[in-house]
DNA sequence: GAGTGGTCTAGACCACGAG
DNA sequence: TCGTGGTCTAGACCACTCA
């Protein structure tokens, strides 16, 4: 292939890299600070903080301004299984913001409804421990707002028997400034973003969901059966 | 809510994303040299390149080493289908290169065969005019390996009737140094890695997939039909 | 206030591309 | 050879955290 140029800073990125696999860095361990590192390493600041954001950008580091570069646990991975069943996992804590709004722009054209329609916003945010896990914003048809009481059902989602269809569009990016402070992660670290949309069967958009996993912990698993799906001729 | 730091890097940035966007910068064109785009902005031209390192993670500009930083022609999105059915898109150009090779490691795990089993493998690139699109290694069991040919059918995935399941995990990340080269993005530039697994009716893996698109022109949708999907129980 | 990371500068030197 | 981007330096100054 074309590369294998050891530069400085991907050289001090692969011994501390290896320091965190192999234990010598332990989980929420403080890093050296960078000039104490940068003398270690013999090199500027500048190139050990170029060496710290290529391991920011991995997940393997989190820098906390005014206190440390610290070693970011292994959490366990999140697995979203796509087409509805969304799996309730225990070790999560959710926490879940009710909002009442308007459709409007994206929203409006995600739910198929017209302008100024009342929605209702779920804000979720699962937990495991202190480190946040995903963020999912659901909206749903006023009308149709599940009478949901927190203490009964943590998952709106799986207050949907109406739903006969369900279409989840996927992609990578990096996150919004805002999303990479809720979910504490860096800027640099992508993240898999799930739109999941759910139909019933008159074609009414039930239920529709923005997901942001962080990419160094989630997978989305997705399960099909082609023979049986020949009947696929839907926008 | 917490942010808004207008540091000169963003507003560089925005300046030049702002040029993009509306024209003022067209597609493929040459921007000015670093030191030129420094001077105007009155920054260091380590700054300028902080703000130029932002849009190049945003797919928005392709930087090339002796020859500047060019802007990204708007590609059309990919859209990647999940459950088996690969859209054929006659504007893709398809190179393939067929290789024989022995399982081990991920590759024995992932087609749950036995150490050096015979393989093929399909190593796909899809280009779109000059520019790649997307990246597919495709595992087949050497007995099963479709003889196919390359003025026959350019897609191999079409040519297995045989599976009747298939499962595909999802992940977002950035790309290896690798796959960065081959699809000519940046390697700050987020990734969709798709892991399509099919199996046959005995439960045997009849083929593994791996998919990787880049993150600022591919989309996956996957499609279910939870009422009609009860039947969910195996691994 | 002492110690941490965050931003920026001015400039040296190297590596690549094209004539 | 020349102009381009790529890497690195030494150091200034700011912002945040915590005692």
């Amino acid at each position: 292939m074309t590369h294998a140029v050891p530069s400085l800073r991907h050289t001090i990125a692969d011994d501390l890299r290896t320091q965190i696999a192999t234990g010598r860095l332990k989980a929420d361990e403080r890093l050296p600070s960078e000039p104490q590192l940068a003398a270690h390493y013999k090199v500027s600041t500048a190139t050990l903080r170029l060496a710290l954001a290529l391991l920011q950008a991995e997940g393997l580091i989190e820098k906390i301004h005014g206190k440390g570069n610290f070693v970011r646990p292994p959490l366990r991975r999140i697995t979203y299984a796509g087409g509805g069943r969304t799996p309730f996992d225990p070790a999560l804590q959710v926490s879940i913001c009710t909002t009442n709004l308007r459709a409007r722009g994206h929203l409006r054209a995600l739910l198929r409804v017209s302008s100024n329609s009342p929605l209702t916003e779920f804000l979720c945010v699962t937990h495991e421990g202190k480190s946040p896990h995903s963020l999912a914003r659901i909206y749903v048809p006023r009308d149709l707002a599940p009478t949901i009481q927190l203490n009964s059902s943590p998952r709106p989602r799986e207050a949907e028997p109406t739903a006969t269809k369900v279409r989840e569009t996927v992609t990578a990016r990096l996150p919004t400034q805002e999303e990479a402070t809720t979910l504490r992660i860096s800027s640099t670290l992508a993240v898999l973003a799930i739109t999941s949309v759910a139909t019933d069967a008159t074609g009414r958009v039930v239920e529709a969901a923005l997901l942001v996993l962080p990419g160094d912990r989630a997978d989305a698993v997705f399960t099909a059966h082609p023979t049986t799906e020949e009947r696929e001729t839907e926008g």
